[in-house]
RNA sequence: GGGCUUGUAGCUCAGUUGGCUAGAGCGCGCCCCUGAUAAGGGCGAGGUCGUUGGUUCGAAUCCAAUCAGGCCCA
C-alpha cells in the first residue's frame, strides 16, 4: 500500500527539508509586494433577495417595465400566450408558483427573441368554492337564518355581493403574491370571470352554440349533492372511501314457469301436479320431507326461482325498475340452502363463499341472452307498466363484483339511464333534491333521508325474506369536494352542450364537437407537451359525456332562460344575446334586480328566427316570463375566455400556448376546446403543456395537514431561500412528471445559484477598469481560432444556441443546466482561471489584457439574458451592474434580446488541446505524490503532441490554462512530464516561474512581463 | 376497476433507431490555493438501471407480468 518515498533527484525539491536546502535553490529572495489588478465590483456575493426582490418588482412596476415592453415590441410579430385562470380563493401554494414561474419563463423567452408576447393574468372568481364558504361564514355569523326568509333573488343577491367581496379580497392577495414571484404581466388590466365585459363576452359564447343548436335540456341523472342542493360537475367530486352496506337481494320472478323454461327445465316438478297457484313460503308445514330437500341437478324444484341483483346503494331499491344480465354470460339456476336463485354461473363460487353458505346445487345453466324478457316482482313497490321489472340485456355488466346481474335504476345511474332510455324505461327518481324520498314511493319510506333508509331498507328486505346476505364494507365512493358529503346520482332538468350533436361552422358539414375535437388533436392537430397528452386528452374526449352547464347556485353568470306562463323554456340565441349586452353594461347582477321585460328590451322577437310560435305571436307574454334560477357551470367561464380575453381584447386568436396542470386536460383544456370548436370551428391554443403535481420526498402526494406544511408555504419560501432561487430551483425540474418537494431541493438550488451568481460577479469584477463597453460587432469573428477567446466565444455560442433551441422547446432544465455547466464549467473552473494571470499581472492597456476584458464583457452580458427568463432579479441587477446603469435609470435587461452567439470561430484542433490538458491534469495529480510538487505554479509541463495539433496554440494560453508556470511542447513524448520548478526563481508579482524571472533594479523578483508591467528595469 | 404516466449512483436528472468499461451536477473522500476567500481549483470513490420472466449474438433500452407512486375517471 505505501509508497516508498521518492528520492529527491536532480529535479526535485523538498519543501520539508529546511536544514539541508539543495544546493540548486537561489537565495532567499527578498520578498516585494507589488501592485496588481484585481477585481473589484460592487455587485455583492451575498445576494440578499429577500430584501433586493421587492425593491426590484418595485422598480419593475415604477419604470413600468412591463408596459415598455410592450411599447418596445408593438411593431413584432406577437406570440399569444394565454393563462389560465386560478381560482380567486385562499392564498398560492407551491403549486401555483411552480405554475406561474413556468409561465413567466415562457413569456420572457419569447419577448427575449424579439417576440410581442403580451401576457394578461387571471381570475376565475364564480363558483361553489366561495360561495360554500361566503355561506358557512354567514351561517357561523348567524346572518343565514335572516337571509332564509326572502325570496330567491334578494337572497341570492345579498350571498352574491359577499361572494365578490371574497373573490375581490383574493384576487388582490394572490396578484401581490404572484408577482412577489417576479412575473412579469399587466397586473394593472387582469381579467376576471366576474367583471361585465368578461361576463357578457361568456354569455356571447353560449348564444353562438344555441345559434349551432348544441344547447339543449334534459333530463339526466347527474352527480348531486344533497349538501348544497346541486348538481355537479365531474371536477367537482373527489373520491374519498365511506363504509356502506353490501346487500344481496332476491328478486322474485314473477313466472316461474318461463324461468325453469329458460332453463330448460320441465314445465312441471315431480309429484306436484297442481301447486301452481299456492303461494310459495308459507306452506313449508305440509311441504314432505323431499321437497326441503336439494333436488337433484337438472330436475326441477317446486319453490319459485328468484333473481339475485347486488347493490351498495340499497336507498335506490325503489326506484328499481330492471335487472341487467349480460346477454353472453353464462347464468345458473342455483339452490342455496332451500332457495332457488339465479346468477352468473362464475359469480356462484364467490358469493356463496361470501354468504357461507352451507348447501349449494347448480340445477342448470343457460346463456344470458334466454333470460333477456323475464319478469320479476319488485319486494316492496308495485309493479308497473309494461316494461318495468323486466330482465334487459346490459354489455357493461361484468363478473368483477356482484352476482352478474345487475340492479337497474335509470334515475340513478348513468348506465342505469341509457338502458333505461334504450329500452323505454322512464327515467323514476323518486328522490327529491334535499335527499328525501317523495309521495311516490311507499310510506314507510316517504319523506325519510336515503342514508337512513339504507338500514331501514335492509331491514325490511330482510323480514321479507328477500335479503340474501348483507356485509359492510369500505369502497371509493364520490364526494363533493366541498360539503365532503357523498353524492348521489339523480334525475334532474338540466341544461346541456350536445357532444355529440351535429352541428355546422362557417359552412362546413356538419359534425358533433367531439368529432371536431378529435380531429383538432390528432398529430399534426394541437401540439402537445409532453407528447403523451395527446392519448390522454383523446381518450377522454372520445368518452366523455355531454356537458352539463347548468347549476342551482346564486354565484355565477346566469343562464338567461325564461319559463314562459304556459310552463315551456325559453332561451334562444338572439334572447341570449339581448340579455349580454345588457349585462356588459350591468353585470349579471341585472338578472337578479331587473325584471324580464327590462332583460329583454333589445329582444325583438319578430326577428328571431328561433322563437317559439307563442312568443312571435305575442311578445307581451316575455313580460309575464319568469326568470330562470339556473347559472352556469364556472368551467363555461373559464372556458370562454379564449373569448372573453383574446379576441375580447383584440389579441388574437387562436393563442399559441396555454400552459397547466395536467388535470386540465378534463378541466380547462378539453372546456376550452369544446366551446371554441363549436363557436369558432378552430381550436384556442396551438399547443398544449402540461406540467405534473407536487408530491413529497417519498413520492406521495403533499397535503395539506402535513406536519412541516408551513415550510412550503410561498411567502416563507421566498422569505428563506428568495424568489430568483426558487425559479431557479422551477427551473431544473422534470416538470412533465410528478414533481418532488423537499427544503433540502430548494437549499441545493440555492447553492447553485450562489455558484452562478459568483461566476457573475466575479467577471463583473474584471471589467472594473474597462470602460468601452461592449466589443463591436464581428469583433469576435476577427480572433485568431487558435486564442483562448476565440475558444470561449465559440464555447457561448453553442451553449447559447443550445438554451434558445431548448427555451424554445419549452426543456427548461436543458437551459439551467447548460447555462449552469457554462458558468461552472467553461468559465469558473476553465476560462476564468486560465486569465486571471494575464487579467491582475499584464499591464493595465495590454492589448492582450483588453481583449480578454473585451470578451469578458461580450460573455456576461450574454449570459444575463440567458439567465434572464429564469433569474429575473439577479440577471437584471448583474445587467445594469455591467452596463453601469444609474440606480434611477429605468433600463433593463428584460427589454433586450437575446444574443445568440458572437460568430468566433475556434480553431477546431481546442478539441484536442482540451484533451491534452486532461492527461496533463491526471499527470500533475501523480506528480504531486511522485515528486511531491503541490502547487501547478512550481510545476512545468511537457506536452506530448503526436499528431502536431498543438503547435499552433500559444504557449502562454496552454500554460494559463493548466494554471502551471510553463509549457512546453514535445512532438515526439509519449504522455506528458510534469516538471518540478521549485527551485527556479518565483516572480513577486506573479507567482510564476516562467523562466525569466531575475532580480530587478528595485531588488524585487520579477519576470520579464511583470517588470515591463511596472517599468522596472 | 379503467385511461395516461413515473421508477437509472445518497439526491436531482441524461441515456438518440437495442451495441464500447451506463454519463453529468450536487453531496461524499483526498488534495491544492489563500490576489474571486462565508470564495476558487484538481483528482477520486460510488450503480443488482423497481422486481420477475421472455425476445435477441447482445436489453437501462423491445414484450409480458408484478410491486410502489402520480393525474384523470368509474
Amino acid at each position: 500500500m505505501e509508497r516508498p518515498p521518492a528520492l529527491p533527484g536532480p529535479d526535485s525539491y523538498d519543501p520539508g527539508s529546511m536544514s539541508t536546502p539543495p544546493a540548486a535553490t537561489p537565495p532567499k529572495p527578498e520578498k516585494k509586494k507589488y501592485p496588481v489588478n484585481l477585481p473589484q465590483t460592487a455587485f455583492p456575493m451575498k445576494a440578499n433577495l429577500v430584501q433586493n426582490e421587492p425593491a426590484t418588482v418595485k422598480r419593475w412596476q415604477s419604470t413600468r417595465v412591463y408596459e415598455r415592453l410592450r411599447e418596445a415590441r408593438a411593431q413584432s410579430p406577437t406570440w399569444l400566450f394565454h393563462d389560465g385562470p386560478p381560482y380567486a380563493n385562499g392564498g398560492i401554494h407551491l403549486g401555483h408558483l411552480m405554475n406561474k414561474c413556468l409561465k413567466d419563463f415562457v413569456v420572457r423567452m419569447k419577448s427575449m427573441q424579439g417576440l410581442n408576447v403580451p401576457y394578461v393574468p387571471g381570475w376565475d372568481c364564480h363558483g361553489l368554492p366561495i360561495e360554500h364558504k361566503v355561506v358557512v361564514e354567514l351561517v357561523e355569523g348567524g346572518k343565514y337564518e335572516k337571509l332564509r326568509g326572502l325570496d330567491h333573488w334578494t337572497r341570492a343577491n345579498a350571498i352574491r355581493r359577499e361572494c365578490q367581496k371574497h373573490a375581490e379580497k383574493y384576487v388582490k392577495l394572490q396578484a401581490g403574491q404572484m408577482q412577489r414571484l417576479l412575473t412579469l404581466g399587466d397586473y394593472d388590466h387582469p381579467y376576471m370571470t366576474m367583471s361585465r365585459e368578461y361576463e357578457g363576452a361568456t354569455l356571447e359564447v353560449l348564444s353562438a352554440l344555441l345559434a349551432r343548436g348544441v344547447v339543449f335540456r334534459a333530463l339526466k341523472p347527474v352527480h348531486w349533492s344533497i349538501a348544497n342542493e346541486t348538481a355537479l360537475a365531474d371536477a367537482e367530486l373527489e373520491y374519498q372511501d365511506r363504509e356502506d352496506l353490501s346487500v344481496y337481494v332476491d328478486f322474485e320472478a314473477a313466472d316461474k314457469d318461463a324461468v325453469y323454461a329458460a332453463f330448460g327445465l320441465p314445465a312441471e316438478a315431480p309429484d306436484d301436479p297442481d301447486e301452481d297457484d299456492a303461494p310459495e313460503f308459507p306452506d313449508a308445514d305440509d311441504e314432505s320431507a323431499s321437497r326441503n330437500a336439494a333436488p337433484q341437478p337438472g330436475t326441477r324444484p317446486h319453490v319459485t326461482p328468484s333473481f339475485m341483483i347486488w347493490t351498495t346503494t340499497p336507498w335506490t331499491l325503489p326506484a328499481n325498475l330492471a335487472i341487467a344480465v349480460n346477454p353472453k354470460f353464462e347464468y345458473a339456476l342455483v339452490w342455496i340452502d332451500g332457495n332457488v336463485t339465479v346468477l352468473a354461473k362464475d359469480a356462484v363460487e364467490r358469493v356463496a363463499k361470501a354468504a357461507k353458505s352451507e348447501e349449494v346445487v347448480v340445477l342448470a345453466t343457460t346463456p344470458g341472452e334466454r333470460l333477456v324478457g323475464l319478469r320479476y316482482r319488485h319486494p316492496f313497490m308495485p309493479t308497473g307498466g309494461r316494461v318495468t321489472h323486466t330482465i334487459l340485456p346490459a354489455d357493461y355488466v361484468t363478473l368483477e363484483d356482484g352476482t352478474g346481474l345487475v340492479h337497474t335504476a335509470p334515475g340513478h345511474g348513468q348506465e342505469d339511464f341509457q338502458t333505461g332510455q334504450k329500452h323505454g324505461l322512464p327515467a323514476y327518481c323518486p328522490v327529491k333534491g334535499d335527499g328525501t324520498y317523495d309521495a311516490s314511493v311507499p310510506e314507510w319510506l316517504r319523506g325519510l333521508d336515503i342514508w337512513k333508509a339504507n338500514d331501514l331498507i335492509a331491514r325490511r328486505l330482510r323480514e321479507s325474506g328477500h335479503m340474501f346476505f348483507e356485509h359492510k364494507f369500505t369502497h371509493s365512493y364520490p364526494h363533493d369536494w366541498r360539503s365532503k358529503t357523498p353524492v348521489i346520482f339523480r334525475c334532474t332538468e338540466q341544461w346541456f352542450v350536445g357532444v355529440n350533436t351535429p352541428c355546422s361552422v362557417e359552412g362546413d358539414p356538419p359534425r358533433s364537437i367531439r368529432e371536431r375535437a378529435l380531429a383538432a388533436t390528432e398529430g399534426g392537430g394541437v401540439g402537445f407537451v409532453p407528447e403523451w397528452g395527446r392519448n390522454r386528452m383523446r381518450g377522454m374526449l372520445d368518452s366523455r359525456p355531454d356537458w352539463c352547464i347548468s347549476r342551482q347556485r346564486a354565484w355565477g353568470l346566469p343562464i338567461p332562460a325564461f319559463e314562459l306562463p304556459d310552463g315551456t323554456v325559453f332561451m334562444t340565441a338572439a334572447s341570449v344575446k339581448a340579455v349580454a349586452k345588457v349585462v356588459r353594461e350591468k353585470g349579471s347582477d341585472a338578472w337578479f334586480t331587473l325584471t324580464p321585460a327590462q332583460l329583454l328590451a333589445e329582444y325583438d322577437a319578430k326577428a328571431d328566427p328561433d322563437a317559439p310560435a307563442a312568443v312571435k305571436g305575442d311578445p307581451s307574454v316575455l313580460a309575464r316570463a319568469r326568470k330562470g334560477q339556473d347559472i352556469l357551470d364556472v368551467w363555461f367561464e373559464s372556458g370562454s375566455s379564449w373569448n372573453a380575453v383574446l379576441r375580447e381584447r383584440g389579441m388574437g386568436y387562436p393563442a399559441e400556448l396555454y400552459l397547466e396542470g395536467s388535470d386540465q386536460h378534463r378541466g380547462w383544456f378539453q372546456l376550452s376546446l369544446l366551446p371554441a370548436l363549436g363557436v369558432t370551428g378552430r381550436p384556442p391554443f396551438r399547443t398544449i403543456l402540461t406540467h405534473g403535481f407536487m408530491v413529497d420526498r417519498d413520492g406521495k402526494k403533499l397535503s395539506k395537514s402535513r406536519a412541516d406544511a408551513a415550510r412550503y408555504e410561498v411567502d416563507s419560501l421566498c422569505a428563506e431561500f428568495g424568489m430568483d432561487v426558487m425559479r431557479w430551483w422551477v427551473s431544473s425540474l422534470a416538470y412533465e412528471n410528478d414533481v418532488k418537494v423537499d427544503v433540502e431541493l430548494f437549499a441545493l438550488a440555492g447553492e447553485s445559484y450562489r455558484k452562478v451568481r459568483n461566476t457573475l460577479r466575479y467577471m463583473l469584477g474584471t471589467l472594473a477598469d474597462h470602460a468601452s463597453g461592449p466589443p463591436a460587432p464581428g469583433w469576435a469573428a476577427t480572433l485568431p481560432g487558435t486564442s483562448i477567446e476565440a475558444w470561449v466565444l465559440g464555447a457561448y455560442d453553442a451553449m447559447a444556441r443550445r438554451v434558445i433551441e431548448a427555451y424554445n422547446r419549452y426543456d427548461f432544465q436543458t437551459v439551467h443546466k447548460s447555462l449552469f455547466d457554462f458558468c461552472n464549467d467553461t468559465l469558473s473552473a476553465t476560462y476564468l482561471a486560465a486569465v486571471k494571470d494575464r487579467l491582475y499581472c499584464d499591464a493595465p492597456d495590454s492589448p492582450r489584457r483588453r481583449r480578454t476584458q473585451a470578451a469578458m464583457f461580450a460573455l456576461t452580458d450574454g449570459l444575463c439574458r440567458l439567465l434572464a427568463p429564469i433569474m429575473g432579479h439577479t440577471a437584471d441587477e448583474a445587467w445594469r451592474s455591467l452596463h453601469r446603469v444609474p440606480a434611477d435609470d429605468p433600463r433593463s435587461v428584460h427589454l433586450e434580446t437575446f444574443h445568440a452567439g458572437f460568430g468566433a470561430m475556434p480553431d477546431a484542433r481546442w478539441t484536442a488541446a482540451h484533451e491534452a490538458l486532461a492527461s496533463a491534469r491526471v499527470a500533475l495529480e501523480q506528480a504531486k505524490a511522485t515528486q511531491g510538487v503541490e502547487n501547478p505554479l512550481d510545476a512545468g509541463v511537457i506536452l506530448p503532441d503526436p499528431r502536431g495539433e498543438l503547435a499552433a496554440f500559444d504557449r502562454a494560453d496552454l500554460t494559463d490554462l493548466l494554471g502551471v508556470s510553463r509549457v512546453s511542447i514535445d512532438p515526439a513524448a509519449k504522455a506528458a512530464m510534469v516538471q518540478n520548478l521549485a527551485h527556479e526563481p518565483r516572480c513577486d508579482r506573479s507567482w510564476k516561474r516562467d523562466g525569466t524571472v531575475r532580480q530587478r533594479s528595485d531588488g524585487g523578483w520579477l519576470s520579464d512581463r511583470d517588470a515591463a508591467a511596472l517599468g522596472i528595469t
